[in-house]
DNA sequence: TGCACATTTGAAATCGGTTTCAACAAATCA
DNA sequence: TGATTTGTTGAAACCGATTTCAAATGTGCA
């Protein structure tokens, strides 16, 4: 069975050595690989690593090296398709240079968020990678502006969205572009009451979306009703609940935009109990592309990111930097739209 | 902006203890605050430590303690809801008894598999939790089992599946019972003719809920029939075709379990594709109770596997045997229905 | 004031690797 | 053959914390 307790000490290079009647040294050189050893020696300390099992000690290295290879990814919730995309996406990037990653996620809690930066500072990451830029909490917490500062004063913070008063590197999603797909999409299939729903006009990249809407509406000479405008948070129930508004007004809009998939999902499924067709009566459309947008009915038009390319953005970002090398402070994704079945011309 | 490249060194308790005028000792007792100082003394270290916003290095602690308070947690790939939603539980239920955790993901490559487990050892984690069990991919590479083998031997493997050969303490589903409670679900609506789709029976928890649903069959003297049982991937897909091949049948399904939310989903599409309304016509239930049975419409009757107390005894397991405590090997989970649109009396 | 005892403190060893430096051995060249 | 260069090796220092041990200091009581 599994050993069950920590009993036995586990091997070192001392005990290698000892038994290949060799000096620890030489096992380092086998182990990095840095210089020649004699090939005979080379084989017996080999031959006992296999026979071991042995495999040096993390923290050992960790404390002779100056370099970690090793990055911090935070984020609010894993469990959002959005996030373990980008995720896996900065794992894999952080992977083919050689570098680990450690992941927390904060649930939200300012408490929790504190003391990961702190655990990643002792844990010397080289660099920090903040996904969400605070979209999910969207209160700025001052005592978490605080840390995050004294962090960033002494090592480089990526986000792909932004940290108030903090200065870090941004590699953004193009908020303006993806608005204007959407709304170029939409308005190219005849509609004109276009709908807004989910998302805060305080977070920045919803308020940007919210600008590019009003202008592009405005360069097609539709008018613009600021009641198509439905804030709520970023979830189903935002969507639901949007429908539900809107669509207790006379003039109800043909077309919504939702801030993500989830939301989408909640507009879609109140449209559905009211009687509504979609794309036949009214069109849905959203952001993050993520894989939602293929399990439900009908499938979701939605903004595409690229997530591959947008966490090896991140992760590179975060390396780059690590590594002296001088990085623009501010990068930015192009999106691209996905049409699929939730959109349609308008009637 | 926030530092480019790792110039400067980072502060250490010497360069903490010669500005206090004091011994590394101290400083060092301050940290841990394991014994009495001097209040005078504690008062100017602690200053200096809040001046340089001073962390003690990881690497460094890690080699003195003989104990590491860290776990392993493998799986397949993050971005499947049901994973994540046991990962997380896993991370809080570890950070509750101080422990933090290092995720891996192979998404199915063998051989990252076996490297992670390489540098999960490295780490000196004190146990390894595998979620998944390699259902995911169902070929037992003999790589992979040689060196779980080997790490079993020098510490804790909990699962949630199974890995052939290799002993491991196992928190495991109760797959009787979820099939069970969906099978008598299902009769109970009067429903006969009930299908089975997706998933493998040569992966051991499919192929243990095959048995149950036959042996319940039996039980309320309904015939079985062998093409009722359509094997796939666990993916949208499979459900998809899944539909495809029973409905083209003369003795058609009236009701679906599909292997879970994903094949729900494919199951539920091609059915509405087809003209069949769910649950009016066919009657269509999962597995996982992941979020996704709220998205789709209509909302999925799923079984619930606790997420909260799943991972936490996973956690709780992988934290006891460490701890030399005496652990059972074997624990199962129960399930519990959760009842929703999909699901509906027979016709 | 002096002795016994408790509290604080620093020096040094330790954890397990890597790396520098100097010594030694082998190979090359004159 | 001897001098020079190159290749291998081990001893010891180092990375940055914790911890043991013994010394130094402080306190209580007669």
């Amino acid at each position: 069975m599994a050993k069950n307790s920590d009993n036995e000490k586990a091997i070192t290079i001392y005990d290698i050595a000892k038994e290949a009647g060799v000096s620890p040294s030489t096992v380092s050189r086998v182990l990095t690989n840095s210089v020649n050893v004699r090939p005979e020696k080379r084989e017996r300390i080999e031959a006992l690593i296999e026979k071991y099992n042995f495999r040096p000690n993390a923290m050992a290295k960790g404390l002779s090296d100056t370099r970690s290879r090793v990055l911090g990814v935070l984020m609010a919730d894993i469990r959002n398709p959005f996030y373990s995309a980008v995720y896996v996406a900065c794992e894999n990037a952080a992977l083919a240079r050689g570098y680990r990653v450690i992941l927390s996620c904060t649930l939200g809690e300012t408490e929790r968020e504190i003391e990961q930066l702190d655990i990643m500072k002792q844990q010397r990451v080289e660099s920090i990678i903040q996904i969400g830029g605070r979209v999910d909490a969207v209160i700025t917490d001052s005592s978490y502006i605080k840390k995050a500062k004294e962090i960033s004063a002494q090592l480089p913070i990526i986000t792909s969205g932004k940290i108030d008063e903090v200065s870090c590197y941004r590699v953004v999603i193009d908020a303006n572009e993806a608005i204007r797909l959407l709304t170029e999409h939409l308005i190219g299939l005849g509609h004109e009451r276009i709908a807004l729903v989910g998302g805060r006009l305080d977070v920045i990249s919803t308020y940007e979306k919210y600008m590019t809407y009003c202008r592009i509406l405005k360069e097609h000479g539709i008018p613009i009703n600021k009641r198509y405008v439905y804030e709520g948070r970023y979830d189903y129930d935002a969507g639901y609940s949007g429908v539900q508004e809107l669509f207790a007004m006379k003039e109800k809009p043909t077309a919504i935009i939702a801030i993500n998939d989830f939301c989408a999902a909640g507009v879609i499924r109140k449209l559905i109990e009211d009687g509504y067709r979609v794309p036949e009566d009214v069109s849905v459309v959203s952001y993050d592309n993520t894989y939602i947008t293929n399990l439900i009915f009908p499938k979701l038009t939605s903004i595409d990111y690229d997530y591959e390319t947008f966490g090896k953005m991140l992760a590179d970002t975060a390396i780059d930097v690590a590594n002296g090398m001088s990085v623009p402070t501010f990068r930015t994704v192009t999106p691209r739209l996905v049409i699929r079945e939730s959109s349609a011309a308008r009637k």
